[in-house]
DNA sequence: AAAGCGATCAACCGCCCAACT
DNA sequence: GAGTTGGGCGGTTGATCGCTT
């Protein structure tokens, strides 16, 4: 079976750089019908573009809330974590930094984190913790990770397993609390199907069709990302919560996963 | 001043998969 | 159930920028 190609006519679409004239004409489309069907959509913006370019540099790019400018110590950190667990899932770990795209964290990891990584691991540092001291100990914490297989044989995993400091960063922390957030990021796009059908049921004329900005401005009372932040950052956090009787640490995980679900779920 | 070179990043390519027919 | 389609994803490319020599 030959796959259709995704655009017919190859020879008359534009490629490489878009104008600004191009984005005006996307964005003004897309403001006023949408994109429910990309393929169609450069045809009736009278783009000649593929469809999936369009999609591209609205998702990356055009959008309202994609965030530009460089990361942030904290966006790193969570990077080299998330991947650490996810390996080259960029599109999840983009889903767990707002405004981030996927292409972003991508470029971001292959030109900065990976060589600052690979830097720090052909100089290790004198005073390694023995926790991080070899690749079973490194990963002494780590190893009750389900999905840390995932990266074996890309590279990185090894990499990884090598003493470093990134992993300092986050040796205090308790890896449940990272399965926690994919766990967490895996139910809620179940749970999202679910309640963007009852949403989509209870709106009427918006062509389902979301804004992206909406739960910025709409819905939302409190800022979850710098939350979200402390709760990485403050680690005592978690320590307080590891040391609280059972039950209470499920109240306490649960309310962290009601943030982690608002914020999942409304990026879908 | 300009050539060389590495770094950066926007965009493309091709595969996969879920949804639809 | 099989075929088809569109959207999504990860890998890769190539244009551009800026620094060095």
């Amino acid at each position: 079976m030959r796959r259709r190609e995704c655009c017919e006519k190859d020879g008359e679409l534009n490629k490489g750089l878009w104008t600004p004239e191009e984005d005006k004409k996307l964005i003004q489309h897309i403001e006023k019908h949408g994109h429910a069907n990309w393929r169609a959509l450069p045809k009736l913006a009278g783009l000649s573009r593929c469809g999936k370019s369009c999609r591209l540099r609205w998702i990356n790019y055009l959008r309202p809330d994609v965030k530009r400018g460089n990361f942030t110590k904290e966006e790193e950190n969570t990077i080299i974590k998330l991947h650490q667990s996810w390996g080259n899932k960029w599109s999840k770990i983009a889903s767990c930094l707002p405004g981030r795209t996927d292409n972003e964290i991508k470029n971001i990891w292959n030109i900065y984190l990976k060589k600052q990584i690979q830097t720090k691991n052909t100089n290790p540092p004198n005073d390694q913790t023995p926790t991080s001291s070899s690749s079973s100990s490194s990963s002494s914490s780590m190893n009750s990770c389900a999905f840390n297989n995932q990266n074996e044989g890309d590279g990185i995993s090894k990499q990884n397993n090598e003493p470093s400091n990134y992993i300092d960063l986050f040796d205090d922390l308790e890896v449940e609390h990272w399965l926690m957030l994919e766990e967490s990021h895996d139910l809620l796009n179940n749970e999202n199907i679910e309640n963007n059908n009852n949403n989509n049921k209870n709106k009427e004329g918006d062509d389902n069709e979301e804004d992206p900005t909406k739960f910025i401005d709409d819905e939302m009372d409190y800022q979850i990302e710098p939350e979200f932040w402390s709760l990485i950052d403050d680690q005592t956090c978690f320590n307080e919560t590891l040391s609280q009787d059972e039950s209470r640490t499920m109240v306490e995980n649960k309310s962290w996963l009601a943030y982690l679900e608002e914020e999942l779920g409304l990026k879908e």
